[in-house]
DNA sequence: CTGAAAGCGCTTACAG
DNA sequence: CTGAAAGCGCTTACAG
């Protein structure tokens, strides 16, 4: 049983291939009936519609990007990156959108992966992943014409001629200051990535502001730098010993997995959480749930973002004229690793 | 600056359409410095292929799929098909393929997920990841000579007539068995997931053989199960911390996540790892390297299975006439939570 | 080495 | 409601 074209189809059965076409597309132009008829025999005999071939009269793929960032390493490593991916994969089920995951990577030769997509034509639209864009990019998503949702800041400068949907990470870190200010006898410490500087500052910038508000101030000393990563995190808080054993401290973490770094070093150090020690991590990453003590975090609000997104791009790649601006509050979740 | 046709940049820089094309696909039939400078005006004018016209001519979509497995539910939740994505992802980077992600789903509706994408033949060819697939589906394969290469078995009857590299998870049941049957003061547990039976039942066949050359045997008291979830292994574990309590144990795991869950049940009763409880999980996933104590577990050697995976596939898509039954074997990696 | 022409398998005005 | 026909944007024998 080979692959049949809707022409020998069409004859197989007695109709036109207008009417097979229309009817596997359930077109209200050919009777319910018909249409039921033609899409029994159409399982019978094994036959559908070629996509290439349909993609390229429609000019619709069906499927759907979801750009990572230029420095991703790795779903495992990334978690919160891939419980984006999760969140996305799933409501994208409703529509009939299938996906294609597309990691930036310069790619060596001829046009960089995200060049390439977008001028292939493989895909409607885009998510794109806390990504910062040249011009040049920018440009092309002009000129092609491509439906783009960013979402997760990468920090920097935003552009509003862009769609996007991003969590408000400055807010963030304010609720997390204003949470840790209150206990005088803690000393605020900032814990962040060197790959991820701008959203970083921007993040520290909410801290100060919270911190403010009882009066509090972060000293520079008491901002820790290290790889993204839970062993390097690990590692920074170790060398920092005399920091941490000899005072009571409040320490913001970049990103959950730092804080999970946090807290692995303190059970080594033997500093006890939150007495001694109180932590607050950012995302809110599912990984979460398995471990103890339970990290207190800064939830982000997928909850929000993920239909709204996708409702946008769909909405976008329909030729709706919409577009949208928006920077969602995430909350404070008081868990074991706070008093 | 709207896209381009290929007999209007060929018009717009005079040459013909065919020349075009060829140019672009490197074709030694055009020179190479002409080939060159029709690469270089494509740049210039922002011209290129379109993709889906010349789908339809190569029949190549230069797009594989990645399909998960019926029940998965997703990349936070199931970190070794997260790993084995990743893996897969950066070994096709070679390769200038592009990654389409495929959840079975039943889908309501129409085809199932898996009928729907044979059919619409937007894949090249597939890596199907823990599947076990009725007779209908297998049928499908055939019919439309869709080049499949079969990952991580699912357990069950297996097809000699499908492509497949499987771990040997028996014999990784086998070395753990082997390890732990030496220790004769503990008693050995079994703790594993009602949702995957059949891959379960053969690990156990494995610890059960590897128990046997120290004359040890497990008592079905001691088989236990829960669901495939770090917390639901904690609660198992807890709730008969009679059995744990009582005396010592040698407990291998169905999966690393529910060894951790384990490990996390042992601290919470107090009991010492590995003096009074000795734990082995399988699969070595990444996180691993961020919990402690740091488990001990059976290593699936991915570092085998992904590159001959892929060779195989690409082989098959360029109709080499090729097949491959593998099953790797896994190796043991003692750290903190044995002796 | 190059170009004119046929055709990949659909969709969709258009005419009936 | 239905069909014949044109055309989507390429590739590739074929002829030169």
């Amino acid at each position: 049983m080979a692959r049949m074209t809707s022409r020998e189809f069409a004859k197989l059965i007695g109709v036109s291939q207008s009417t097979v076409s229309r009817a596997m597309n359930n077109s209200p132009l050919v009777p319910l009936s018909k249409r039921q008829y033609i899409q029994d025999k159409a399982k019978e005999y094994g036959f559908a519609l070629n996509y290439q071939a349909v993609s390229l009269k429609t000019k619709k793929n069906n499927t759907i990007g979801i750009l990572f960032p230029k420095h991703f390493l790795n779903m495992s490593t990334n978690l919160m990156m891939t419980h984006i991916y999760d969140c996305l994969q799933r409501e994208l089920k409703q529509w009939e959108y299938d996906v294609m995951v597309i990691h930036y990577g310069e790619s060596g030769k001829d046009d960089p992966t995200f060049e390439k997509i977008i001028k292939r034509n493989k895909v409607d639209g885009f998510f794109v992943l806390r990504m910062e864009l040249s011009d040049a990019e920018v440009k092309l998503i002009n000129d092609h014409q491509v439906p783009c949702v960013f979402m997760m800041n990468a920090g920097g400068h935003v552009r509003q001629e862009l769609n996007y949907l991003f969590s408000d990470s400055e807010y963030g870190g304010y609720l997390a200051g204003k949470y840790l200010g209150q206990f005088k006898e803690y000393e605020p410490v900032f814990i962040t990535a060197e790959e991820e500087v701008k959203d970083s500052r921007r993040r520290y910038r909410g801290f100060v502001k919270g911190l403010e508000e009882y009066g509090r101030e972060i000293k520079d000393s008491h901002i820790l730098y290290c790889h993204l990563d839970v062993n390097a995190a690990e590692r920074c808080v170790i060398e920092h010993e005399r920091l941490f054993a000899g005072e009571k401290t409040a320490v913001l973490a970049y990103s959950d997995l730092l804080g999970i770094g946090v807290v692995k070093a303190a059970m080594r150090l033997g500093i006890p959480i939150p007495e001694q020690m109180q932590v607050i991590g950012m995302d809110d990453i599912p990984l979460l749930k398995w471990i103890n003590p339970r990290l207190t975090t800064v939830h982000v609000n997928l909850e929000e973002m993920i239909p709204l997104s996708c409702r946008l791009l769909m909405d976008l790649i329909e030729k709706k004229d919409v577009e949208m601006h928006r920077w969602l509050k995430p909350r404070l979740i008081l868990r074991d690793t706070t008093i």
